[in-house]
DNA sequence: CACGCGATTTGG
DNA sequence: CAAATCGCGTGT
């Protein structure tokens, strides 16, 4: 009973917009399961994409084989290449047939028992910014259209947080968007923390 | 079916 | 500042 209203309530979470989603995302725990083991992360840094009516989103070039899981209900992972090299990996929100996702752009890798790493991962396995955290979780297109409500492999979990002291800007790596949304302030970030980006 | 380029990262 | 590197969307 208690974890059929738990899932519930992580459907619902999801099933709000993207710029709600991608503001709340920050500071939960994103937790990565293979058969190497558990990776604890803390999301520290997301990029909200709503809509066709976004020039900035994948989907304001209408329904495609790789933009139809961003129709999708909110939950599922949407997981692309981007430069011949690097994921991306989003989270699909809203309600199906309004394509949106959010883009998670940083992470702060955590210990076992969720505290900051003694040693922050150097070269390879940095986790500051969309591609390289990817790499760090060995996420890759076999995890696209995963349903994170399943909490197996890859999830969220809610934690306990207070204070956090969130900032806004223009998103990264839009300037083919249109000005009216190249200057929505829909990128959030944790602020005073040593992984975000730039 | 050819072409151009991208929600990035890295090293010079 | 440019290279790496290939899937995807577009137009023929």
């Amino acid at each position: 009973m208690i974890r059929r209203k738990t899932e519930l309530l992580i459907t619902q979470f999801y099933q709000q917009d993207a710029i709600n989603v991608a503001q709340q995302l920050i500071g939960k725990l994103l937790i990565r399961e293979t058969k190497q083991g558990r990776l604890y992360s803390r999301i520290i840094e997301t990029e909200a994409y709503f809509g066709e009516e976004d020039t900035a989103c994948h989907a304001s070039k209408g329904r495609t084989q790789r933009t139809e899981v961003m129709y999708q209900s909110g939950g599922v992972a949407y997981i692309y290449l981007i430069y011949g090299m690097y994921h991306m990996l989003n989270i699909v929100t809203g309600d199906s047939e309004h394509p949106q996702a959010v883009l998670i752009r940083g992470i702060e890798p955590l210990s076992d028992d969720l505290q900051p790493l003694p040693n922050p991962p150097k070269s390879q396995l940095k986790t500051n910014g969309p591609g390289k955290l990817c790499r760090y979780l060995s996420i890759d297109k076999q995890l696209n259209h995963w349903d994170l409500t399943l909490r197996q492999q890859l999830w969220v979990e809610d934690i306990k947080q207070q204070n956090l002291s969130i900032a806004t800007g223009p998103r990264i790596g839009i300037d083919y968007a249109h000005p009216k949304d190249r200057d929505k302030p829909w990128r959030f970030w944790l602020k005073d923390n040593i992984y975000v980006s730039k």
